[in-house]
DNA sequence: CTATGTGCAAATCTTTTGCAGGCTA
DNA sequence: TAGCCTGCAAAAGATTTGCACATAG
């Protein structure tokens, strides 16, 4: 996993994404929202890269508002968090429904080709309930 | 979650699951065998409704040996794991990849009719690894 | 100035593990 | 009998929370 160098331009562009959200930007938020997105790419993450990646950029963050802040931003529909590990969640700098590969070797989560992923049928959504996401995990081993 | 009652017949049902997995038939695994698939449905359990059914049934087995159990049935490939949410691990007598309903007002998951859906295009696998298998959770809201 | 965010440690929740005693083959 | 299984309690790992202090608007 891979993050955003911390620069002028990726936290103003940290910044442009929270204001988009109306989240208050604070020094963490800043810094933890240019690592995301502040280079335009999109990242899956999970707490503890990001927070490893704040640590390592030497922004002083802690854990806990790591948890808080991620929660935040998929409040204010920034992110999204994806299932793909019973002990860990992922989040995704891209919010559309879209399909993941899900590497089991390494526990890596990347992005499938959308275009490549098409549904021929899906079924109705039972009586009393819409469908709120349909979600597309491809999982891989290494051969 | 409603599960199978305890009967002479559901024991015996849930012994001869057991032997098909060469798992050992101890008494808290042929109670817990006989609850899952003791008159044949299909069922999705955690680890908690399953401790719970059994101690409705007057069943005494710790939560551990459940988790435990649980656990040795995957392995033994007489159950599946699904990953619907990042707290807590489902599990599903029918071994089949199938798509899933994920009812999220009350965390229950469900079988989808797989025979609704279907993909018209899937991905090629990165080079140097293969699918695994491809999970599909159809989240549900009510509305 | 007031509401909201942050940091730390402690709490919570699910799941796993160590160990002593029990039971199956 | 030997080895696997069970139960309990304690450990482990991810995440949340309470509270005092700091900071954005």
């Amino acid at each position: 996993m891979c993050f955003a160098p911390l620069t002028p331009a990726s936290s103003q562009a940290g910044e442009k994404w929270l204001l988009r959200g109306k989240v208050r930007p604070t020094r963490q938020r800043v810094s933890l929202a240019g690592l995301l997105v502040g280079d335009g790419e999109n990242r899956h993450v999970t707490a503890e890269s990001l927070f490893m990646a704040a640590k390592a950029s030497g922004e002083s963050v802690s854990l806990a508002t790591v948890y808080n802040t991620l929660r935040a931003f998929c409040d204010a529909g920034l992110l999204n968090e994806i299932t793909v590990d019973a002990t860990r969640s992922y989040f995704d700098t891209c919010v559309e429904d879209h399909p993941h590969f899900f590497w089991e070797e390494t526990q890596e989560l990347t992005d499938a080709p959308s275009s490549e992923v098409e549904f021929s049928r899906l079924p109705e959504a039972p009586k009393g309930a819409r469908i709120a996401r349909v979600d597309v995990v491809i999982r891989l081993r290494r051969d």
